[in-house]
DNA sequence: AATAAAATTTAGACAAATCTAAAAAATAAA
DNA sequence: TTTATTTTTTAGATTTGTCTAAATTTTATT
């Protein structure tokens, strides 16, 4: 098994892998800012994750993980997303409950616990936020699933599958030609209501209430 | 909620709590050896759990849990060994490899889900070692235990718990087949090492050394 | 380019948990 | 009851991660 890592570097690299994807660079305050912490605390600590091999840094002119750090970060993101996955399907949390909880989760160490929830949770491609569960090789899936409320604007994206399975959802879902591998972009929400309206390739627009919504779930490539 | 204690000082009173229970009274050296520390160590940690008022400490004149300490001891248990059910009966770990993941799981530290995770395994009463689960009060089944030297010769009695949960014990009992749950008797004691020979059904006996006898306890019905 | 502002780093301190070596207290043995 | 031994505690250091305040470097603005 590889090197054990304090809770502080790996959330300093969780962190950092964050910012890294969003803004493509990165800088101390960003850290400091995202992790609730002082700018001289995240100096202190790019030294010693460079020290540990995990960071490129030069001080004043900026740092980037490495493999290592990548590697690392993405091994914490999966456990992360993993026991939020658990913690919502098994023990029935809500989806905004859990973050909190899985922080505290994704610093136990051992890799074949999180191999085994992985298999006992049926391999689970995203967690409960849509955001995708690296393997355990920390490859990703490049694919978010959310509802479609949560789908962004003129974002294509294809029906993966729906929540509430009653022959009335079904039915309407039907009437509208939506159904699994359909392919879609939200055109406009209604603030008012929280309705969609939905277009589909060489069909005019509809318009599905929020509770629709909540219960389509679609996947997309990022 | 109540207040968070450290990995340290929580691991401290677990085993100020074991220690206590085997041996009515514990010393500054025992804690030590138990947590593979040195008594300086354990000196210093004292007066931080006496001024955390989990401890009753005056140096030199000897020390034990008060009320609260006891309290969060047994809540530390309850999480070990609620996880370590989970890691057999869900994870399909042996019971012989939990120990250490338990280690760390028991220090996470939101209450909602420890008693979820209680809800989701069914309230199980013991653990895959045979050891009671407090409930969330951190109430004891009250399950008298005796270990293998002293059950009466000729009583059939069920194993319950294992003492020293050390692979090397699991493996040897794993061997002469005697595991949670087996029913079995004693038919002879041997003053010279109180070496012990037990049946059980249908085998043919095996012989136990006392040290194993030690850390082997039933339960029978008087 | 010179100066002002912002970002970053250093210097020095602190808290938690641990350690070693030495001192103090309690216990056991002569 | 002295003396010897063991147990426990103190004193002072170390490591990790954090902080404040001051210094330095970079960047933005006259």
């Amino acid at each position: 098994m590889g090197p054990k890592y304090s809770s502080s570097r790996e959330n300093y690299l969780k962190a950092i892998f964050h910012l890294q994807e969003i803004h493509g660079t990165v800088t101390t305050n960003d850290v400091a800012s995202e992790m609730q912490t002082r700018p001289a605390s995240v100096t202190d600590m790019l030294k010693k994750l460079k020290a540990q091999k995990l960071l490129l840094y030069e001080k004043y002119k900026g740092f980037k993980l490495n493999t290592e750090g990548r590697k690392v970060a993405l091994q914490i993101i999966r456990k992360h997303r993993l026991w939020e996955f658990f913690l919502v399907e098994k023990l029935r949390f809500g989806w905004d409950e859990v973050h909190e909880i899985a922080e505290e989760l994704e610093h136990i160490s051992s890799k074949k616990l999180i191999d085994r929830l992985d298999e006992f949770l049926g391999y689970p491609k995203t967690d409960p936020h849509g955001d995708p569960i690296p393997d355990s090789q920390g490859r990703w899936t490049l694919t978010r699933q959310v509802d479609l409320l949560n789908l962004p604007i003129n974002q294509i994206a294809e029906v993966s599958g729906i929540g509430d399975q009653s022959a009335e959802i079904l039915e309407l879902l039907n009437h509208k030609h939506i159904a699994l591998g359909t392919r879609l972009e939200v055109k406009k929400k209604f603030a008012f209501d929280n309705s969609i309206e939905l277009k589909i390739k060489n069909q005019s627009p509809v318009t599905i209430s929020e509770h629709v919504a909540k219960n389509v779930f679609v996947k997309y490539d990022e």
